[in-house]
DNA sequence: AATTATGTCAACCGCCCATAG
DNA sequence: GCTATGGGCGGTTGACATAAT
């Protein structure tokens, strides 16, 4: 059984809204503020839906939005967050103040895929393109198609710390977006499955299984602290440095290159006066950079 | 100038999660 | 515990703009 639609259909407007649209949403969120997004239309006198609503307000209308071109900072922000997270467009949104995620994920599409893509970096695994095409050559059976795998903070410049206290679950493995199985992708790029139809089924209940765990990893890391600290130079010897639990952290202080990335690292946040305050307290003022001085193993 | 190809991005769709009842 | 509902998300579509032929 299917869910009921969100709205009646039949009496709503579609496509590009009007100004005389915009206008009308504008004041009544002006007036009344965000609220109930299904009853909104009704009260505004708006023919649309209310989800076509708060998605116009979010993505267009909301008056702290930025808008204009990207800048070079946002786009290496967006690459590291990028193989962080995978396409978790909200999240990334959420460390770029003023933009949307629909933007971001637009952005992403058009801009910055090709602008990997000439660096020869992959853009959903973050590796350089000629270890992929090695990496397929030598394992062709394994097939992320249209996934976001192993973006390993590794590869994408990343040292990951945990700082909240019990949170054992989280270890490189989390921070990768998942999707497929080895076993699926086993599947899937043979092209061939050893018995037909369970199988099919099953790996359906697999996929749902794994979307469902990969969402809540989402949810776990969207809770964390995150502490950007992002370098200036192109792609490499700096890091987006994020803050997790002690059981990851001590696992991570086990990666050589960690302590002298960080202690390089540059945090985007402070340096584009993101912080409110001015500083995000792990990070000191050093010409001109600010850089975390907080050593990684305190 | 007309046609076709390509790029961009606002908007939509369908799904899932959280939560109130 | 179950169901209905609203909100939110990621993926996709399609209209429009611009470039190339």
């Amino acid at each position: 059984m299917g869910r009921s639609p969100c709205c009646e259909k039949a009496h709503t407007n579609k496509g590009a809204w009007t100004k005389e649209e915009d206008q009308r949403l504008i004041d009544y969120i002006r007036a009344h503020g965000e609220g109930c997004w299904r009853s909104l239309p009704k009260s505004a006198g708006l023919l649309r839906c209310g989800k076509s609503c708060r998605l116009r307000w979010i993505n267009y209308l909301r008056p702290d939005l930025k808008r204009g071109n990207f800048t070079e900072e946002e786009d290496e922000l967006i690459i590291k967050l990028h193989g962080l997270l995978g396409n978790k467009w909200s999240l990334i949104a959420g460390r770029l103040p003023g933009r949307t995620d629909n933007e971001i994920k637009n952005y992403w599409n058009t801009h910055i895929k090709r602008k990997l893509i000439s660096r020869g970096v992959d853009p959903q695994t973050h590796r350089p393109l000629k270890e992929i095409a090695g990496a397929n050559a030598a394992a062709s059976h394994l097939d992320f198609r249209n996934s976001s795998p192993p973006s390993l903070p590794v590869a994408a410049g990343i040292s990951v710390v945990n700082n909240q206290p019990n949170n054992n679950a989280h270890n490189f493995a989390t921070l990768q977006p998942k999707t497929e199985s080895v076993e699926d992708a086993n599947c899937t790029s043979s092209g061939t499955t050893t018995e037909e139809e369970p199988p099919q089924l099953q790996h359906r209940q697999q996929q749902q299984q794994q979307q469902h765990q990969h969402r809540q990893e989402v949810r776990e890391i969207s809770e964390l602290n995150l502490e950007l600290s992002v370098g200036l130079g192109p792609f490499q010897a700096e890091s987006t440095r994020l803050s997790f639990g002690n059981t990851a952290e001590s696992k991570l202080q086990q990666v050589p290159f960690q302590s002298a990335m960080v202690a390089q690292a540059v945090c985007l946040c402070c340096h584009l006066g993101f912080q409110s305050n001015g500083l995000c307290g792990n990070c000191q003022n050093s010409n001109g950079f600010y850089r975390y001085y907080r050593p990684l193993d305190s």
